[in-house]
DNA sequence: TTGTATGCGTTATCAC
DNA sequence: GTGATAACGCATACAA
């Protein structure tokens, strides 16, 4: 699915309805989009179909834009811009004022605007002069320059997270839940990701040789990436990793307890009277689902119970994945009366296969999930699953960033581990 | 699921089996997550429960990091760290290397450690005294400081992107599109997001104000922020918007062509046959979200179809609100035999709804949702969609406001508009 | 209480 | 070909 979505619709007509594409046995890859250059057939763009009811415009028509604008190098060139300060040649070069344009127009001094601006001066000031600055600044429109304040060795107030994959659904609500956090404390989220493995080290040299940010949250397992891992012990800023699954060398953490997690799953399967259960895991063994199925394993021979050859599936964490899993396991004599699954999303296909069969959940099968993604719960039948602390997670990874940040100090090495929680809904159920 | 997800655990204690909260009827207003400071409560946090095979370690635990680090304003004090160039005072301040220690080394001057750097410099260079400043830069670990950079005009390879609302899976791709699209020109991208309209200005403010960006892209209709967008028609920077509906004032924009595709999709199911067809729209009249609703209607008056009072309702964008919209429907007389809703969210949450009320889709209704998400696919049933070409029209929105950035030229307020594509899967039948 | 001067790390414009 | 030097916008030590 993830892979077809964006398959570029040959012989693509306005609206055209059509069927759609095959996802491509066992979930092909995912990728987001085709390479760009794929991207830029014309078709898809249309003519300025203008809605009726609005008023008709003259602006012109562009061109789609189609043509791209030339490969400048990720260091692009230093275009100088301004210079022309004059305002006279056209109308743009209008420069956002300076605090010096403040201190002319106020009749003071620039070093005097900047005292007034940031307040914290331990040096008081005429009441009169603060007013007026204020005013002036406020009249002018001024807001500091960023950079400068950088150059200055002033926090730039962005906070980097480093994403595995931000395909994943889950990510997503991570990537969301970071941005609030990161706003509440007044900080912006830049987003990298790690992109497959191939573009690995660039992925995030980009973020962090760009290194305006003040801190770094990786964000999910890297661990076939090593070079990363590797950079990141070496970078002068504070990073964090959440989600790593087991400890980094060097590198502070916050983790979810994937062991007693997968055990409440486990138990609360086997309470059911469930014997026969079977586990979907990742293909790439990152982190956290390796540790899961490790646990699983774990459990299940705690209790005694044998997990025959084929219950243990590796398949690609998607939907498509999920689906796979759950053919071939149907297959197997016996077949598994319920299964745990690495992922929601994983789950999710789960679900989906099985409908597409003609297994009953929770009646044929029980199924149960990790994350409690937002779509969870709306699932048919809705997902029992392990809820995932993401947002308390994700604000302790930041609050550790931002010590780390504040205090300067030397970078800690500490772990926060995490419980999660199993939300009963109706995908699992006593085998028949 | 939504609003519920990141209920505090009242009384929580690990891995403790708990039923879902009810969602709540008609879903309650959305929230990613309660209050920071109610996120702060203790109990989520547990003890370094070690994973069984890993070695044991001293790391000392830390606190939670429950205490807020006091309120700095955005506008955080500036430290002046660094000063302790002398790198005696434990092992921290080893600087980053500047140009400056490059020249020291190689023995040059720092203009010329600076023109090999940047070799597009007119000026020839010696071959070997490059060469030794390559090395040296090398080996020496060389990163630009970008805020020096920036300061000096450069761009600063930073996209902004002010989401409506990150919470909404369709811009959870989105944002993923633009990460990769971003990436691949070497811009990074820098989060925003209109949280509600409470805080409204204050949320773009953030990314505005500290206007370290080289464009700014508008995802998602924001009309109901007016100081919003008039900032951004003030603003230095390019702007694009995307998905607004309808055209903004001086904005240039992508939109997605909302008439065509939901005739598309009323067109669908007369053809099967259907002539008592409801709508779902969102309650809050976003942009997008209108424009669909005035196309169904008026669709439907031109095939001379009557749409019934209570056939068009408003419900928030959620699948909460899909499954009430569907409950209300499904209370009338006649109901409806098939339904569109204005996104895939709230035509998941009717899908759901749908299974638990014990009406069959398509079986009893038909249903067809918009965006073509990526788990659309996977719903049960696999849901007929309209297919928002996300990538594409990120792909437009960003190379626009590029080109705008690297020509410099003065704003053209262009439009592109694009086309979705009906996806036909099996949530669509003709009418029993 | 305010103004002057200096430096942050780079790039660009001069001299040499 | 290379080196000195002047901005860039801001914060601050120091002089007034």
């Amino acid at each position: 699915m993830i892979a077809s979505r964006d398959t570029p619709d040959q012989g693509f007509s306005p609206c055209v309805s059509r069927r759609d594409p095959v996802p491509g046995p066992d979930g092909a890859p995912r990728r987001l989009h085709p390479p760009i250059a794929v991207l830029e057939y014309l078709g898809y763009i249309v003519a300025e179909s203008e809605w009726p009811f609005e008023e008709a415009l003259a602006t012109p028509r562009e061109g789609n834009g189609g043509g791209r604008a030339g490969d400048h190098g990720s260091r692009g060139p230093v275009r100088s811009r301004r210079r022309a300060d004059l305002d006279r040649d056209g109308s743009r070069p209008i420069r956002l004022p300076r605090m010096k344009d403040i201190a002319a127009v106020v009749g003071v001094s620039q070093s005097t605007v900047s005292r007034v601006l940031n307040n914290k001066s331990v040096i008081p000031i005429t009441a009169e002069t603060r007013e007026r600055v204020l005013a002036a600044a406020a009249r002018l429109g001024y807001r500091p320059n960023p950079a400068a304040r950088a150059l200055r060795g002033a926090r730039t107030m962005l906070i980097g997270a480093v994403v595995r994959d931000i395909t994943d659904p889950f990510f997503a609500a991570a990537i969301e839940a970071l941005c609030v956090v990161a706003r509440d404390h007044g900080y912006n989220v830049v987003l990298g990701h790690a992109h497959g493995s191939a573009e690995e080290a660039m992925a995030l040299a980009t973020v962090l040789e760009s290194r305006h940010c003040d801190a770094i949250l990786l964000m999910g397992d890297m661990r076939d990436q090593p070079r990363l891992i590797e950079d990141l012990g070496n970078v002068q800023l504070p990073v964090v990793a959440l989600w790593q699954g087991t400890r980094l060398p060097r590198i502070p953490s916050v983790d979810v307890d994937n062991r007693r997690a997968i055990w409440a799953g486990v138990d609360h399967l086997v309470e059911l009277g469930h014997t026969r259960i079977a586990f979907v895991g990742g293909s790439r063994g990152h982190g956290d689902k390796r540790q899961r199925e490790a646990s699983f394993r774990a459990r299940m021979r705690q209790l005694g119970l044998v997990v025959p050859e084929g219950y243990l599936r590796h398949v690609p964490n998607t939907p498509a994945g999920g689906g796979s899993a759950l053919r071939a396991l149907m297959e197997l004599e016996p077949a598994p009366t319920a299964v745990i699954a690495a992922t929601d999303v994983m789950a999710i296909g789960i679900l989906h296969a099985a409908a597409e069969v003609g297994i009953g959940v929770p009646r044929d099968l029980s199924v149960i999930g990790f994350d409690d993604q937002p779509l969870a719960a709306y699932a048919v039948p809705p997902l029992t699953t392990l809820r995932m602390p993401t947002v308390p997670m994700v604000l302790a990874a930041f609050q550790m960033a931002i010590d780390a940040v504040e205090k300067g100090a030397a970078r800690t090495v500490s772990r926060q581990v995490f419980q999660a929680t199993l939300i009963e809904r109706r995908s699992t159920a006593p085998p028949r």
